[in-house]
DNA sequence: AAAACTACCAACCGCGCGTGT
DNA sequence: GACACGCGCGGTTGGTAGTTT
């Protein structure tokens, strides 16, 4: 037996665009007797409108603490980084952006976001490069298959071209790189993955616990290819391009597994608030700060300059260039020549991979 | 000026979940 | 446990406004 309809579709209730009479009436109904029993309101309200489209209305545009216009930049960062864990829980992204409806980001995001990812070759699910725009087939076959001399040697070839003159997006090549890793740590992350969610989606949505414990892990594994080792964070393989990740926090902290939505394998926000883990906390501990160069491309040069002038702001989720602390060599990159300086400084690693973008890889349309 | 195209967004639809009986 | 119901979520559609050709 199936759900019966919420409404009958013949028994002449009105749909499509609301008239400002009915609005009036909807308004005026649940002032006076709020809201509750959808299905019964519209009779009662004296609407020809399924409960269904009354909820709608009014969640989505009548309800008075809407915000209306355009999304300010620190939204437009929520939700981006929200997403990156989340995935279209609009819901969720909603609850954490007061005044915006999970319908209004869902199409924000569809029109505006998802473009300009997808225009940096960025895919808007996996928040990872678009693999498919640039020839890494090779590369890719190597670091799964093994790599041979020849291979690597060629790899190698390419970033050095690419340190003299940029050619092609410095993340995507950083993602090559990352994928350059040795076979041990190969091993290593196939056992972690062995533990992971099936849903390649999902695995994009691993709570920081995974990292913290895989962190552990990697750090005990020295590279047996000196000249690259892996910048990609393992629990977020597919977000390590875009925000340096500085672990800060006790692993410990992130083992218990109902930090889950139980429903969507997702981490839960609500239990991680509950158990100290709100973002404002997780800002704290865990800093996805994304790097400059990613939002160059994401904004274009208005958006650092934006991002200076957030600095000191007290936001509930980090801003991109708001921390002043060194980036972790746990989720940076070392590509340089096979000489002691493999070994200097964090920091010194950091500049190698900090490419400036270079303009003609920037689509014009990201800097609107 | 008009047609074609694009962007935006309100609204619809189907499905799944939680709850009560 | 099975079923009915109410609700909310996420994907999709269709209308409209704006822009380009």
């Amino acid at each position: 037996m199936g759900r019966t309809p919420c409404c009958d579709k013949n028994n002449g209730l009105k749909k499509g665009p609301w008239t400002t009479e009915e609005d009036e009436k909807l308004i005026h109904y649940i002032q006076k007797h709020g809201y509750g029993n959808w299905r019964t309101l519209p009779k009662n309200a004296g609407l020809q409108r399924c409960g269904k489209s009354c909820r709608l209305r009014w969640t989505n545009y009548l309800r008075p603490d809407i915000k209306r216009g355009r999304f300010s930049f620190e939204e437009e960062e929520t939700i981006i980084q929200l997403h990156s864990v989340l995935g279209n829980k609009w819901s969720t992204i909603a609850s954490r952006l007061p005044g915006r409806t999970d319908n209004e980001i869902k199409n924000y995001w569809n029109t505006n976001i998802r473009k300009r990812l997808l225009r940096m070759g960025i895919d808007p699910v996996t928040h990872s490069p678009r693999l498919d725009l640039l020839d890494l087939s090779s590369i890719l076959c190597s670091s799964l298959y093994g790599s041979s001399s020849s291979q690597i040697n060629n790899f190698q070839t390419l970033l050095s071209m690419q340190q003299q003159q940029p050619l092609i997006n410095p993340e995507l090549l950083k993602l090559a790189s990352s994928l350059f890793t040795t076979s041990s740590q190969q091993q290593q992350q196939q056992d972690y993955s062995n533990n992971q969610p099936c849903n390649p989606q999902i695995q994009n949505q691993v709570p920081p616990s995974h990292f913290v414990q895989f962190q552990d892990q990697i750090q005990q594994v020295p590279s047996t290819n000196s000249n690259v080792c892996t910048s990609v964070s393992p629990s977020f393989p597919n977000h390590s391009h875009l925000f340096e990740t500085n672990v800060n926090t006790n692993p410990s902290n992130f083992t218990d597994q109902s930090c889950y939505n139980n429903q969507h394998s997702v981490p839960d926000i609500d239990w991680l608030e509950n158990n100290g883990f709100g973002l404002s906390t997780f800002k704290e501990d865990i800093d996805y700060t994304p790097q400059l160069s990613n939002y160059n491309q994401y904004y274009g040069s208005d958006y650092n300059q934006n991002l200076m002038t957030h600095q000191t702001s007290n936001q509930i989720l980090s801003t991109p260039s708001s921390s002043p602390t060194p980036m972790n060599s746990n989720s940076t990159c070392i590509i340089g020549s096979n000489t002691e300086d493999e070994k200097e400084s964090y920091d010194s690693c950091n500049n190698r991979m900090k490419f400036e973008i270079p303009l003609h890889i920037l689509d014009s349309n990201d800097f609107m």
